[in-house]
DNA sequence: TAGACGATAGCCT
DNA sequence: GGCTATCGTCTAA
């Protein structure tokens, strides 16, 4: 399979909050250690700013945090409840901390793959008759896990095609098909209107 | 160095 | 709809 082109950095250089509704329509690309590649496309996004208290650089710069201070275009992962990766592209410039949180894709290639990662060789057995499970992509700590996304990919370089991950340009989506709605699971800044997802979606982690 | 808590998901009722 | 597992990081002492 040929390798969709990769984002370029000014994508990542345009303010958080147009990232975050242009990466909708966007495609997440995982290269495997093995060779094997997993494609999804982009259906909801949320921002963090740095001027924005539900944002974990908004008391400054931390071990934590480090890389959403670094250049714009990394992934910024972190794990939170103990239990779960989420995976971020950092859009802001050098010295200043902004990031989109991707929540949820919708599994274009590598199927079988995603499959494995998430439920293993157990059950429910891989069916590529079946509609996709939408537990493969819905849900920031869904997808990190069916995308084999963990701390090992902190800091990665998102526009670079030989990355681990990397983010790849695709059809977009027109402003008729988003929602633009508050933001999830967070107690600070819980009022901003700052996710986007795509309407028509399956693969919405909550509506 | 201890204590609190969080950008969730899965299982139970 | 409610409950809770689980751990890295931050904060205060």
């Amino acid at each position: 399979m040929t390798l969709p082109e990769a984002l370029p950095r000014e994508f990542f250089l345009q303010p958080t909050l147009a990232a975050a509704r242009a990466l909708l329509g966007q495609t997440l690309v995982r290269r495997f250690e093995d060779g094997d590649i997993a494609t999804g496309r982009i259906v909801e996004t949320e921002a963090y700013r740095t001027d924005d208290p539900a944002c974990h650089a908004f008391r400054g710069e931390t071990k934590r945090t480090k890389t959403m201070f670094g250049p714009a275009g990394h992934a910024y992962i972190h794990m939170n409840y103990g239990l779960h990766y989420c995976l971020n592209a950092v859009t802001s410039p050098v010295g200043c901390a902004e990031a989109v949180l991707i929540r949820a894709v919708e599994p274009l290639a590598g199927l079988e793959r995603l499959h494995r990662n998430y439920f293993g060789d157990g059950v429910p057995p891989f069916d590529a008759d079946l509609p996709i499970d939408k537990r493969l992509g819905a849900g920031p700590g869904r997808l990190t896990k069916a995308f084999g996304i963990g701390p090992g990919l902190e800091g990665t370089d998102l526009t670079d095609v030989s990355s681990g991950v990397y983010l790849a340009v695709g059809e977009g989506v027109a402003d008729a098909e988003v929602v633009t709605t508050t933001r999830i699971g967070i107690t600070k800044g819980a009022e901003l209107p700052w996710r986007f997802y795509v309407a028509a979606s399956r693969f919405i982690s909550r509506r």
